[in-house]
DNA sequence: TCGACATGTTATAAAGCTATAACATGTCGA
DNA sequence: TCGACATGTTATAGCTTTATAACATGTCGA
């Protein structure tokens, strides 16, 4: 596996980076949120979103089922898509948990400080 | 504001959107690993990255600072490149947290339904 | 002050992403 | 079985992002 620049990742990043840039489209995000409490056909999401083409909804579906975030399976003519939140997760105790507490310490930081100036 | 389609957004969802999209690069993640625990000129991170052109460093740092993740002050001919992790921790409050406890919660119940198959 | 240094600006080629069109396949039920 | 229906595949135009080049500006110290 490598970059577009040639050197080497592991297969880790490449998981964590197609995470990321599945996430990275708000229509994508707005996909699952749909999945979110309910699995869906591709005919119901679409119906959701009207203002997209039927490919461009599939489209991204495939971008979102290489990320590991939904899993597909057909049930005759109809294909049901489920939402698996497991690699939201995983980048989040990797990666974003950290900088999320690092805000909340800053602003604990700053609250004290103020606090002390301001008795 | 306006997305590609021309429906409205409002300005917080393209707030969310723009460090989603900071995000999905990853060698932007890789420059703010570089900046959690310390500021940095921008010299210092083009070192860090050799692989990069000074031009692109700044291209992504630019891309950081419009997310609101890196905030620059210059000092005399250097500019110093803070990390602002505020925006994470939003979007994680907002969305990511949602994903992350909903696969936590999916895990505890997989867990507790083979605990009762296998007394 | 003047040259080396750190950074900033503008332009551009190449690669990637988004949305759509046109056509293909597989499945259900009258 | 056969037509309507749900989905799948391939191709493509237009826009965006990435990486670089070439040139410009501002600042420090000998």
């Amino acid at each position: 596996m490598s970059s577009r620049r040639g050197e080497r990742v592991s297969p880790e990043q490449v998981d964590e980076d197609r995470v990321f840039k599945a996430l990275a489209s708000s229509t994508r995000r707005q996909l699952l949120d749909a999945l979110k409490n309910q699995a869906r056909t591709t005919g119901d999401l679409c119906e959701r979103f009207p203002h997209l083409d039927r490919c461009t909804v599939m489209q991204h579906l495939r971008v979102l089922e290489a990320a590991g975030l939904v899993i597909a399976q057909r049930k005759g003519r109809e294909r049901w898509n489920h939402l698996d939140p497991l690699p939201i997760k995983h980048i989040h105790d990797r990666w974003i948990g950290d900088y999320a507490s690092a805000a909340v310490g800053m602003l604990a930081t700053l609250k004290s400080d103020l606090e002390r100036r301001t008795p």
